[in-house]
DNA sequence: AAATATAAGATACGGCCGTATCTAATTTGA
DNA sequence: TCAAATTAGATACGGCCGTATCTTATATTT
């Protein structure tokens, strides 16, 4: 019974690491997460972690996208612009449901300066962003003869995602109240009221 | 000549302190200023600061209010809901425009779990927030019948911070045409709309 | 003026960060 | 098969955080 002196390597190690760090942030919350105590649960250094990802944020996002099940967003046509962005919202509320409270808050203020909702609440392949998500939307209202036109200027068509974010950082639970207010009182009347790009 | 051991205490040395402190975000900015750096600057330590501070946002946002020449924001009554939201964007971004580029963003980072605009932009002791500057603005629109009601929802009161703090988020500068943007877009169409409490 | 209370200053601690450097295991490919 | 290239793992470093503890100067009170 020589100690085996195996290495792992690779894919295997990286799985090891992802498992140990998606622990670390169920049992103590992301604040609370550290790179050393994950190198530690992994049985590992944290050389070796800082050699696959930069920072503590890059590391939780790596873990979410592996074992969150994050699903990737799928514009549904419900058949209108409100219903549409209802599902999307809910869609988002069920991941959000998912972490722990103060995780999410975490990796923002880690990363304020690259916000990338797409990257940060899906899977990391299919980095959705805002306005991908939202474009269609419009297009199709447009289509429908919902909103006059489709053409609305960034700022607009990225504001789902700034009232999300916004949410969240306030803490407050992403209750379903709060999801039908934010498209009721602002999105729809701002996709309404025509103001073109 | 025997070495005078004068210990500066209370008021003197918090200027002292708040002195060091800004001097510091002057020269090497928020993010490379520390808690320590400052001690030293100000011939004291640290023990001393945390006993005044508890943490380096809070630190800063002191030196701030005591150097940083914020005024605190007057609503002025330019006659119409547009006027009276582009003079206050227009106050903010004056203000902005003092501060090193990423100081804000340092800021928020560290305090994101109590966003607090008015203490953040104003003078720590006038702490307006959003809703004070802005209901009023609202009150009196409905007086001339440009709006419908001033009673709009929370969400919508507090809108205006909500963009200027993403705007800021976002490492734009705060543009003329960013805050025209923001209000011709999306706040007057919001407060037009009308959807009440 | 002496006793007491307060707060500054000095020092040390454990914790974590992020980097650098060295070694040795494992894979690669010539 | 054996040398070369990778990369895991170990260790150590300086930096800063935030806290605790102790001393001593200064202010307050009696």
């Amino acid at each position: 019974m020589a100690e085996k002196k195996k290495r792992r390597r690779g894919a295997e190690l990286e799985a090891a690491i992802l498992t140990a760090a998606w622990d670390q942030l169920q049992a103590k919350g992301y604040r609370d997460l550290t790179i050393e105590g994950v190198a530690a649960a992994a049985a590992t250094t944290k050389t070796v972690l800082y050699r696959r990802w930069p920072d503590k944020a890059r590391l939780v996002i790596a873990a979410l996208s592996k074992f969150g099940e994050m699903p990737s967003y799928q514009g549904v046509d419900t058949g209108s612009l409100r219903g549409d962005l209802l599902d999307l919202f809910g869609q988002m509320a069920a991941v959000l449901a998912k972490l722990r409270t103060g995780t999410l808050r975490g990796i923002l203020a880690d990363r304020l300066d690259k916000l990338d909702l797409g990257q940060l609440m899906g899977k990391a392949n299919t980095s959705h962003t805002v306005k991908e998500l939202i474009q269609p939307m419009l297009d199709r209202a447009a289509a429908r003869g919902e909103i006059a036109s489709a053409d609305l200027p960034e700022r607009v068509v990225t504001l789902p995602g700034v009232l999300l974010i916004n949410e969240v950082i306030g803490q407050r639970q992403l209750t379903v109240d709060a999801q039908v207010a934010m498209i009721d009182e602002i999105l729809l009347p701002v996709f309404r009221s025509g103001t073109v790009k």
